[in-house]
DNA sequence: CGGGGCGTTGATTTTCATCAAACGTGGTGG
DNA sequence: CCACCACGTTTGATGAAAATCAACGCCCCG
């Protein structure tokens, strides 16, 4: 119920005084430029759980902004099953890799409630070519995109189970923690099937480190609500460093 | 020895007279804009089999475009081997992924003789403001390059043995073909050890692979000589789809 | 001629997927 | 409000695929 009030609320958020401003496109904005963004963006109604954004193969017309909630994006192995090729927090691009097609090569549904920007291609494009530091904006999007998926890559062809649950944790909380949250304690919007689906494990091997982990004291988990108890544990087994404290730094 | 004379006439060709322009940068380009991007272009001396473009934190300045032979990416595991990103082709844009930091990602490395065009990216950068065209291209490539890795990501997680080598030689076979090489039978520029690196196999494992696909009248391998002998088959195998006679569509 | 790297083949081990079953929980309808 | 169902999750038992370990052959090079 305070969610719903919360989500008329940010429904007419403009990106000026939008929390996310700083890690969103606007980014790339001097204040008096970003109302023209402004002006493009597209808000419509909050997306339910299940709801779909895009399908695979529509026609590319926009990206969007993750304003609030979570978005997974995946697509159809020829056997027909679900590959997920990514997950989206809030003031992160989705449909951004459909770009230089017709149509968008995944379909992008949220995991649980969540609004979004529409910013329509055409336009952002018209806007782009006004503002180099918008296009460089964008780049860096993309090139980041390239290097996570690379990294991505990496614990698919090399790391185990546990090394690819703890990197996805640590990941999580690292994202979670820019954006001004808890990365400590967080909850997943992901269900195991997701998750394994994503790093390429079976429910059955994401339930048993989940198990295992927590036996280790390296995380707390209840269902979805995850506790990290030891961080330094966790990210050594990721593969990543931690400095200080319990600050986590993004693996990437 | 014949391959010798090739490399040094190949020095000095221009943009518009080079043979990959369809495929370059240049496609994106008039005619008569072609000398812009020409003259911005450095063509250094060719790299031996070993030789390194760049390494893994060198500070990123330039893009670089292959002439001819074929270099792979790669970056150290936390454990100190090597991971291979990719491997890349004459025409084909190696760096790109750095432009957004100001260290490269990865490192490059020749795999064997190796000509490039070194494309100053603070030069592009500029060239690319004037021309949106050009622009429009670069997104193109990074675009492509993001589903490119889409695709490895569902190879590296769903796909066994046997399909990650198949997707791998029909991946190999077409882009030969759009270089008007034959898709037919064509030299690998990899060793076993490297292709089982970049698809997450043992060596051992690649090794066992081919010889049952030899086995099954699949391919013809001979070392690095390979012959596609049954294109349909390892098509299916690869998931992707053949379109009439031996033409071999894309997996991408 | 010798040596080293690369590739192949066989034997064994490990890891994780698969199969099967039970449990908890949240949602729905009676 | 409770009972029941469906779904997500957990746990155990088994099996399969590929990694690892080991040994050998083959070139290619010096």
């Amino acid at each position: 119920m305070v969610s719903k009030l919360n989500v008329r609320q940010v429904t007419h958020v403009a990106c000026r005084d939008c929390s996310l401003s700083q890690l969103c496109l606007p980014l790339a904005l001097k204040i008096e430029d970003i109302d023209e963004l402004d002006r493009i963006i597209k808000r419509g109604r909050p997306l339910k759980k299940g709801e779909h954004l895009f399908l695979e193969g529509d026609p590319f017309h926009s990206v969007y902004a993750v304003r609030s909630g979570a978005l997974k994006t995946y697509t159809a192995t020829n056997e027909g099953e679900e590959q997920i090729t990514g997950f989206y927090l809030p003031s992160e691009l989705v449909g951004l890799s459909g770009l230089d097609t017709e149509a968008y090569p995944v379909s992008a549904q949220a995991i649980e409630t969540t609004m979004v920007c529409e910013i329509p291609f055409d336009r952002l494009e018209k806007l782009s070519d006004d503002y180099p530091e918008l296009r460089r904006q964008l780049m860096r999007v993309m090139c980041r995109k390239i290097r996570e998926d690379q990294q991505m890559k990496l614990l698919l062809s090399k790391k185990n189970a546990d090394e690819r649950i703890a990197t996805f944790l640590i990941n999580l909380a690292s994202r979670f923690r820019r954006r001004g949250f808890s990365s400590q304690s967080f909850r997943l919007s992901m269900s195991r099937n997701e998750m394994g689906n994503y790093l390429g494990l079976a429910v059955e091997t994401v339930s048993r480190v989940f198990t295992r982990f927590q036996k280790n004291s390296l995380i707390n988990a209840n269902g979805k609500e995850i506790e990290i108890t030891n961080a330094m544990e966790l990210c050594a087994l990721a593969g990543g460093k931690l400095v200080e404290h319990q600050d986590i730094v993004n693996i990437q």
